[in-house]
DNA sequence: TATTGTTATACTCTATAACTATA
DNA sequence: TATAGTTATAGAGTATAACAATA
């Protein structure tokens, strides 16, 4: 006989950590990329890459260094990151006029008309998401969740 | 002078990325996490022993199989943890006596005193993460996450 | 033949230190 | 002297394959 490996099979008690909202936020985020890597791999989006260019799309000229601080990702794996995207034709660096040690980020138009594919598959994505609550709930949910958003 | 990091400093649109409930929640649960290390740090606790043990404490005899489902872990990689938590004399492995292959997880009395502990530090954490919110809003927003937690 | 747990290993993500060029 | 970006590297977390013991 198999030993059964789901909470409700197993008749597991998990009143304490329910009530962990930390421990239930990483088991929604883990959803999330699972679900994200099912809808986006067709796009060759990551998590990361996805919420990059939609960053550079609205911040035309956007630095590394404000990238890197609003997405909690350290400069040195931006930087990787973002030499793979200009590999892939998808963003163009180019030094600040300013400041000659900046580099401005911007979106090539590949990189547009990717966004754009990815911005259709955004609202099918979310609504999937978070399919066990109705209109009312999402709403109030996503307010909540910006409340409490390091930003 | 400074390029400013910050997304108040520099005025950068997030409108798009605020609807993206996936974005969000990422960056949320990357501040509960940084949060969780100044408060448990002093325990030993990491967020995985600390989901572990709790569970334990909550299904004792539980078996590895059905931690890793629960938790979303590799069963290879929560091997290595459980033996690490047994070095450190906070839980005890013995064979099933109704299944020889299973291994049925328990606390020890030092790993019950660290829960204990933990259990302390747990309530001042989540107010703390949940500042923001009032009351209601954050049973609310328990209440919603619950809804959409995959288990 | 399938399942539990283990070992070894590889891969990705993240973090840190040292460097350059510019300010 | 400090900052932006780069390079190299190390560490943690996660994933996969092969295996022994048991069902």
């Amino acid at each position: 006989m198999t030993i059964a490996t789901t909470a409700a099979e197993k008749q597991l008690d998990l009143a304490a950590l329910r009530n962990v909202p930390g421990f239930v936020i990483r088991l929604i985020q883990l959803k999330f990329f699972d679900g994200f890597y099912e809808t986006f791999a067709e796009l060759g989006l990551t998590p990361a890459t996805y919420a990059i260019l939609m960053l550079v799309r609205d911040n035309p000229g956007v630095v590394p260094s404000s990238i890197a601080a609003l997405l909690r990702l350290q400069l040195p794996n931006l930087t990787k990151i973002l030499h793979q995207l200009e590999d892939a034709g998808l963003v163009k660096r180019s030094r600040s006029k300013i400041d000659r040690r900046a580099i401005e980020i911007t979106l090539t138009s590949k990189g547009e008309k990717l966004m754009r594919d990815a911005v259709r598959l955004t609202a099918p994505y979310n609504r999937r998401m978070l399919a066990p609550l109705n209109e009312t709930e999402r709403s109030t949910l996503i307010g909540l969740l910006n409340r409490i958003c390091p930003f």
